[in-house]
DNA sequence: CCCCATTACGTAGCACGTAACAATG
DNA sequence: CATTGTTACGTGCTACGTAATGGGG
């Protein structure tokens, strides 16, 4: 038994179990691991993938659980790596984050900042995607971080801690009617869905929690375009092409001033931004530190109790006394 | 990194830091072994080990926790093996068992005959030894299960079941005083402490508990011969050579006739047997069967609860509330 | 002066790459 | 016929063993 092997077939799980596409993606021969999978299952006795012909179909229940081993003791050759990082110079380091462009265009410029005069030394590598693509980061060990706010099944295997709610904010030109209508009554899904709306792509920034708030109350609003990034957003409301529903951060006094952010915590839930990663990976000291500087109330201790949690649950139980902040 | 150097560096902790001892142990050459501990600090760039001069003498800090990771990964390499053994065949492995004479020889042979039954296949090892050589062999990964009754402080890094508690007795001739005196008033400590005893040597099957007993009262009694076995302490007792202080169930009926077994559970305390076995480690389906013919109480369900536990505190708590056995 | 870790060096085994082959849809 | 996994084969790396070297107590 050798890492290498663990690395080849835990690979295989995130490249459809394709042996070609598995070699390809760690810069490899098809045949070095097809050989080296053989090896393992010869080894240990038992076919760890089913073959149908010359196809690989699916994991054996064996495979289910070596599989899942082999993962486990990658995290722990990683965590010996931190470890030894750790010791060798608690200050210099890498901190590879991935996020989302609200995150990584409203929230965080703030907490890099500060991270950066704290960790100098620290080279801070951020990278944007999308959820999956940040799920996916996650779990080839590209990034120590995810920080995201939708999909919670894609991060089903990670620590997801909570760290802020936001609110979402309808974005309309100062003329705009339902300006005038919002300092009268307020603001009303009816009358929001009146108007074409711009807002983000399905999987994007609570998108689906917008879609829900509509769906309940048996309304599809007519949407004009839809955009990863609020940037974007903002651009076509200002062209007039409908108004925008956006996070209320995305709303920048001082550079949006010809725009206004009608408030709409009213109308839609609010949603939870989280920051993940990798449950069984050893995280360095600056990378408690950073957690707490995006979210002070996760403090190392608590951090620590929720990497401890074994289910979904038993986190949820721990936060669930906690008075997140708003933004 | 390498697997192989994981098993170096363990391996390391278990024979006194000294590369000599390790390499003969693995069977290998020594000079192979420093050479992979040195390649494997320099690839994560910190010392391992402590060295002065060309001593060894410690872990580093950094060691201790890389070394902890390292036993981790190796764990889950075995883990690996019996999944797959598992799944091959479940009723065909083996099943190595470390234990104390008192339950290789009084307790064991009834549960392994079941076992045996149930399971034909399964090759059955029972190896002899003291409570340290057990917990040694678990640690090596020699064995499966070590049961042992003494030195907590030994196993404390392994999960321990507790399965029954056990009476003492003291075993004399049938025409000795004490057995006059037992009948008509019953035992005192201070009555089995006026006559030579023989007992069992330190370390071995509760001798502690038993001391304590004595030292609790301030006595001393004369120990005339330890043993490491209730065999050949009966031995001297038939020869007169004083009092035996054994555990109850080691006086056989039918065999030892000659001799009679005061009960001796209102003197010492019980003493306690356990069932134990390296956390991370994955158990065959056969070795939950084994344990719960052995502790009936131990149902596959309460053990791997008992496995979840993190603490020790966590795990006495799990079975606070139950009532075990008396042999 | 002995014990022990490290360095030097040769060899055998194996991982990995290239090329050819087989099987599936 | 295209895609994909396996077998065949050659090569370069490296783990490991033997022998020699050097510090510490």
């Amino acid at each position: 038994m050798k890492l290498q092997q663990f690395r080849y077939i835990t690979a295989m799980l995130r490249h459809n179990l394709n042996v070609s596409e598995t070699a390809e993606a760690l810069y490899t021969s098809q045949p070095g691991v097809s050989k080296q999978i053989r090896q393992l299952e010869d080894e240990v006795g038992v076919e760890i993938f089913q073959r149908h012909g010359k196809q690989i179909i699916a994991l054996t229940p064996a495979g289910e659980e070596i599989v899942a081993l082999a993962q486990q003791a990658l995290n722990l050759v990683d965590s010996i790596r931190a470890v030894a990082r750790e010791h060798a110079d608690p200050n210099f380091g890498e901190l590879r984050i991935a996020t989302t462009h609200t995150q990584a265009r409203y929230v965080l410029p703030s907490v890099i900042e500060q991270f950066g005069q704290r960790y100098p030394r620290v080279n801070l590598q951020l990278h944007q995607g999308s959820p999956a693509q940040i799920a996916e980061m996650l779990e080839e060990g590209e990034v120590d971080f995810g920080i995201v706010t939708e999909s919670p099944e894609l991060f089903a295997a990670m620590v997801m801690l909570p760290c802020y709610h936001w609110r979402r904010a309808v974005l309309v030109p100062r003329d705009h009617p339902l300006h005038k209508l919002y300092k009268l009554d307020g603001l009303s899904l009816q009358a929001v869905a009146s108007y074409p709306v711009i807002t983000y792509v399905f999987g994007f920034t609570g998108r689906s929690d917008l879609d829900r708030a509509f769906a309940r109350i048996g309304l599809k609003p007519k949407v004009a375009l839809t955009a990863g990034d609020a940037d974007v957003i903002k651009t076509y409301v200002r062209l007039g092409l409908g108004v925008g529903i956006v996070a209320a951060m995305a709303h920048q006094p001082g550079v949006d001033d010809d725009l206004v952010a009608l408030d709409a915590s009213q109308l839609f839930a609010n949603s939870t931004t989280h920051i993940g990663f990798v449950r069984n990976r050893r995280l360095r000291g600056y990378m408690y530190d950073f957690i707490q500087q995006f979210a002070p109330h996760l403090q190392r201790e608590l951090v620590d109790r929720a990497i401890a949690c074994a289910s979904l649950a038993e986190r949820e139980d721990l936060f669930a006394g906690l008075q997140l902040p708003v933004q």
